[in-house]
DNA sequence: GCAACTTTGTTCCTGCGTTCACAAACGGCT
DNA sequence: AGCCGTTTGTGAACGCAGGAACAAAGTTGC
């Protein structure tokens, strides 16, 4: 899945530009800044709430609602401004600064986060490998060296690190979070099974595939019984 | 992040013995089977919804609301049977019926989940591997040959494969999960930073590192500006 | 410069999900 | 057997999020 482990809302801040901008919101206007870099790309300087709403899959008037989150830029009768929006939208996430990113357990899924090289739309430096294995510590991943989980603490405090991703085994999965919380951490992405406990002041975001394939298996469950009928791969759309 | 593209429900299907379920509680659910089985393995057989709803980090009220969707196969004064209740979620997440999974794209991730193996947590055969590169193809991976993606809607109704994993870069993963509506996949879960537009019947699940790493951000940047204090590896909980 | 059209920003309302709180039920102990 | 402590299951209140609808604002054409 992915969620907050509890359900927790934004924080009740107050000296920052926007109101309080609930969690919903937050994940959506990452995925409209994805559809909208792509649209820059491609040459857009100007959207309507209807036509990023369509590109993002959700109601215009929900995409409206969070962009005054942001902030009021948009044009009457003309649209949104696709580079002032980007703009304004990474303000709001906090995407001016880079965000140091440390990768523990350099497995299967360790290693392909890794070799991302400069994580997914920039913004997220790779600047530290952990893993157990005696055999791995010092070998260069993605042109990083593997270091040696119990330096985590001192390593993370170093180089600044503000995320850490959990890609261990579940049985570890707890020690080493410990371990990034005590190395200053306060963002924990983690892929682990496991329910983390945490001090209160840390985020922890979970990205569950077992739980993910489970969901989708309700789905089936509930349905027709079955599978769709082969159908031409042409004709698509929703 | 990991949501539903849209904010559908549970269907609102009649003849299944519980009612309509909420999206959210099934998301749960699957969370209570996996510290279930973790604490069966411990030799657990009896839990109070305190103890079960603390393990997965969520109120002891909605654990028990949860588990009402169910049925009720608690027993007031004592708590639940753990393997009585293991039983009885996973009926209902329709997890003993097996489900045939695809995975395309087998690239860095691709190859992680190829690897897997059963798949965490059983009941996830992988069963078809697709790629576009021709170097790739007939290449066991995992133990199972990858097919090329133009076989996909034959491979997919031939082995009446359920679920479709999406590893591919974005630009192919529209197409890719055409090809695999066509073969008759209805549940998708997308690695790939779109958004699918899939016919109503579908079910598509997104798991998305950017977005989830730029929640992260905005949590980070919206907090005492900073780090946390190095602290005692030792001194943690919430 | 004015009018008509387009599109935003926001207000209101509806509905779901979460939480509280309590009554019913069950086991254990005397 | 009866009482007491414990824990479930659920009815009711609360709060947030999403959607519809409208008024303000700005642009384009004449």
């Amino acid at each position: 899945m992915t969620v907050h482990q509890h359900g927790r809302y934004s924080t009740p801040v107050d000296d920052l530009p926007s109101r309080a901008v609930p969690e919903a919101a937050v994940g959506r206007l990452a995925i409209y800044l994805r559809v909208l870099t792509s649209m820059i790309e491609q040459g857009v300087t100007t959207m309507s709430s209807e036509e990023l709403a369509g590109a993002a899959g959700v109601n215009s008037a929900t995409l409206r609602k969070d962009l005054s989150y942001v902030g009021s830029y948009g044009t009457r009768g003309v649209g949104y401004d696709t580079a002032k929006l980007v703009e304004h939208i990474e303000q709001l996430l906090g995407l001016t600064r880079h965000h140091s990113v440390a990768v523990v357990g350099i497995g299967n899924l360790g290693h392909a986060l890794a070799n991302y090289g400069g994580f997914p739309d920039r913004g997220f430096p790779v600047t530290a490998l952990f893993d157990l294995d005696e055999d791995l510590v010092g070998v260069p991943v993605g042109g990083l060296p593997v270091d040696h989980v119990d330096t985590i603490p001192a390593v993370c405090a170093e180089r600044e690190v503000t995320i850490g991703v959990i890609c261990t085994p579940a049985a570890a999965a707890q020690w080493v979070c410990d371990l990034l919380v005590a190395g200053g951490v306060r963002c924990i992405l983690n892929f682990a099974p496991v329910v983390l406990q945490v001090p209160a002041d840390v985020e922890v975001r979970r990205v569950d595939l077992a739980v993910e394939l489970q969901i989708l298996s309700f789905y089936q469950a509930r349905r027709s019984h079955g599978r769709r009928p082969v159908t031409d791969p042409i004709a698509v759309i929703g």
